[in-house]
DNA sequence: AACACGGGGTA
DNA sequence: TACCCAGTGTT
């Protein structure tokens, strides 16, 4: 349990000099930029369970159209929302802007401390820290999936890292460990070492830098620690959508803010119970009858994707639509306004499968 | 504590 | 197929 100041002054030493030398060039960590707050929150929020690697090309898109604090606060949640399209859990884009609009009304910016960082919406105990640290430099620890792994492979944490034993353990060792004169490289030298030596399943010991330190490689365990988290099983959802086409455009509707792609638009969608109408299902699709009248047709496209928990099928009926009166969440989008609207990335590839008449887009 | 929440890469 | 990813918010 006691981390030695001889172990720990060496895990800081050749860690972070590791660091120096093999840290990826991101477009976040160029020195230009230096360590601009906006920028390292940003990052930080688009890399929450997404692979630094996917989120490279979103991260300069989003940067060159919402390039400040104050210009994402003033933005509409519509472009927000589009600019985070196909990175998924929108949730993070909604409370990106809720959260940069609320720093500017508090606190004139970016609060510097992890408490008052802790407060915004989106920010977690991971992000805080690592805000914080990076750009603040506060000395206080950034706990992420990589962390874990790593401090549960160098001290050979035992028991499932979910269990609140695991996560105490790798929690006061990551804070006894930050290093106080660079806290935003250690953090980031950690992480940077769980990205791409001490990866899942089979860790590259022979070349880490502390492999020599390491407590599960010392009982040759690496590859054991730390034990898969568990998962529940994936359960499936049926979704109809109706594919309505009117002068070349189709009908897309705002999902409502709360549950699968909230705030987004897609074609009309609803549940299909196992055996149940999907034209029942569409008809009851939006609020106030809107769709009422529809009529379904043929079944003219389809879409499986798996997601963390759930099994998605997508099935596109065409379908006709009596008048519509003027709805908030309706509009009619040919194929070059969709490219602009955030669309989740299952709902693109049904709408991809549909062929339209010649004065489409 | 358990669950909801995207999407894609990897072995 | 199963797991994971620079996690957070809700119940």
């Amino acid at each position: 349990m006691t981390l030695p100041p001889a172990r720990r002054a060496a895990l800081r030493r050749r860690l972070l000099a590791w660091y120096d030398a093999a840290a990826r060039p991101l477009p976040w960590r160029f020195p230009q930029h230096g360590a601009e707050p906006y920028r390292v929150w940003l990052a930080e929020a688009m890399s929450q369970q997404t692979q630094v690697s996917r989120v490279i090309a979103s991260y300069r898109r989003f940067l060159a159209r919402l390039p400040t604090l104050e210009s994402l606060a003033a933005a509409g949640e519509e472009e927000v929302l589009a600019l985070w399209s196909g990175l998924g859990y929108y949730a993070r884009a909604r409370a990106l802007r809720r959260a940069a609009q609320e720093a500017l009304a508090r606190h004139g910016g970016l609060p510097t401390t992890v408490e008052a960082l802790r407060a915004l919406p989106g920010f977690g105990p991971y992000t805080a820290g690592a805000v914080a640290s990076i750009a603040f430099v506060r000395r206080v620890p950034a706990v992420d999936g990589n962390v874990t792994r790593v401090l549960s492979r160098l001290e050979a944490v035992e028991g499932a890292p979910e269990s609140a034993g695991a996560r105490g353990r790798v929690a006061a060792l990551a804070g006894a460990l930050v290093d106080p004169r660079r806290p935003g490289d250690w953090n980031q030298a950690l992480m940077e070492l769980g990205a791409t030596l001490c990866v899942k399943p089979v860790p590259r010991c022979e070349r880490c830098p502390v492999a020599s330190l390491c407590r599960a490689r010392a009982a040759g365990r690496e590859r054991e620690l730390p034990p898969a988290r568990r998962r529940p099983p994936r359960r499936g959802l049926t979704l109809a959508c109706a594919l309505v086409e009117r002068g070349g455009r189709l009908l897309l509707a705002r999902r409502p803010a709360r549950g699968l792609f909230g705030g987004l638009w897609g074609p009309p969608a609803a549940e299909l119970p196992p055996g149940g109408s999907a034209e029942a299902a569409l008809r009851g699709a939006l609020p106030d009858g809107a769709l009422a009248g529809l009529r379904l047709g043929a079944e003219v496209a389809r879409v499986d994707r798996t997601l963390t928990h759930r099994d998605l099928v997508l099935v596109g009926y065409h379908c006709k639509v009596g008048r519509l009166s003027s709805h908030h969440d309706l509009r009619w989008a040919r194929a070059k306004e969709r490219e602009e609207l955030g669309i989740p990335s299952a709902m693109r590839a049904l709408l991809g499968q549909v062929e339209l008449g010649p004065r489409d887009g």
